[in-house]
DNA sequence: ATAGTTACTGACTCACAGGTCAGTAACGGA
DNA sequence: TCCGTTACTGACCTGTGAGTCAGTAACTAT
């Protein structure tokens, strides 16, 4: 009696083989990876790849949502339930998820996004809607408060909330383009820019 | 007498060449631009793109190249030469190159390092060695300079000069990403971090 | 003029990868 | 155990674009 030569497994593929994508998307990029090599991956013939997603770029798309949705809704639910003060928000929770970014997978969707972002204008539009206006809203909405409860001054922060995160995002890209050169310690470089984002708005006794 | 159909010119082709690839990358990116697109924009045939560079490969690189040298070449000598004090270059020649960053072509070449760089490592090598090594080390003397007259403290600066450009970054990339979307102000933002920096870092009158 | 040199052309080849589809076999129900 | 359904396979088709090369025409030297 052999072996079944493939089990049907209709409600596990899709997930499996965006899994496999996003494994194959990491190591070659988009372009340079081949359907067939993620069907591969996944254990399935193109041919079923293809009964899931339509097109190489809707796997692509499928990839990207399935990731980053879980993600971005745990940190902006985090923001708003937290009773920490914000200065505790930002050296805890905060730091700590943004700290993570340049060594988890995710950081391969920052890079996707950035090489073929241009050619699927209605996927960036998803990001922006989903990700980067309810992140930077988030984001605003702890610097307003830590203004209104005394632990702040006004700042460039409450009109520019994205400038305490642009270390993420460098030492994200550098470890991806430089990872052979890279000797920058990224977890304290991204503390001593938020060191110095608090040192600079925080409200002087008086 | 007919016109003749085309001109020997040896000399220019390489330049024309790489400046034509540079336009095409940037409105398609690397993968999706065609040699024959370049040659057809340079005004050459793609027979006698592949006599001055032996793939598109080695035309890319030739790209990144051409733009970059001149340019941070330039950059170097200015903060080697200058003698202004060390906020007042800062907040002057600096940040008005800071500024155009965003705006201005080589912007491109910031995508197609981030979306091209893991498939060329030598490229990648000859960049970090070029250009990352030695702009690094020229912020780096700025800062260490800047505190040995007494202008600045000591701070994390002098060990990540990085710092300083991190928004730079973070708003060319969203200016590429995020066209259509976008209502960043990158010129103020750029400024208020470097305010943000100053402040931090500026020595007390004591 | 004319012959020699070589910058230049563009039709061609060919490998490759996205996408299709006729057939196959796993599973569920009777 | 057989039949119907459908999840699944993989050989095939086809458009595409990188790279080639035999031929052509612009220039040069005599």
């Amino acid at each position: 009696m052999a072996e079944p030569r493939f089990q049907r497994r209709k409600e596990d593929r899709p997930a499996e083989i965006t899994q496999a994508a996003l494994e194959a998307f990491a190591e070659k990029g988009y372009a340079a990876t081949k359907v067939d090599d993620v069907a591969k991956r996944a254990g399935v013939s193109k041919g079923l790849l293809y009964l899931y997603f339509k097109t190489k770029e809707d796997l692509f798309k499928a990839v990207i949502r399935s990731i980053v949705s879980p993600r971005i809704d745990a940190l902006i639910n985090n923001i708003e339930e937290t009773d920490l003060s914000a200065e505790e928000f930002l050296r805890g929770p905060f730091l700590t998820f943004a700290k993570s970014i340049p060594k988890s997978p995710v950081r391969i969707l920052i890079r996707l996004m950035i090489a073929e972002g241009p050619k699927h204008p209605d996927l960036v539009k998803w990001y922006w809607d989903n990700v980067v206006s309810r992140a930077t809203k988030a984001l605003r909405s702890l610097f307003d408060k830590g203004v209104e409860n005394g632990e702040f001054r006004e700042s460039a922060l409450n009109e520019f909330p994205h400038l305490l995160v642009t270390p993420v995002f460098f030492s994200t890209i550098f470890t991806i383009v430089f990872k052979q050169q890279m000797t920058l310690d990224t977890d304290r470089f991204i503390e001593a820019h938020v060191d110095m984002v608090l040192g600079s708005i925080k409200a002087e006794a008086e």
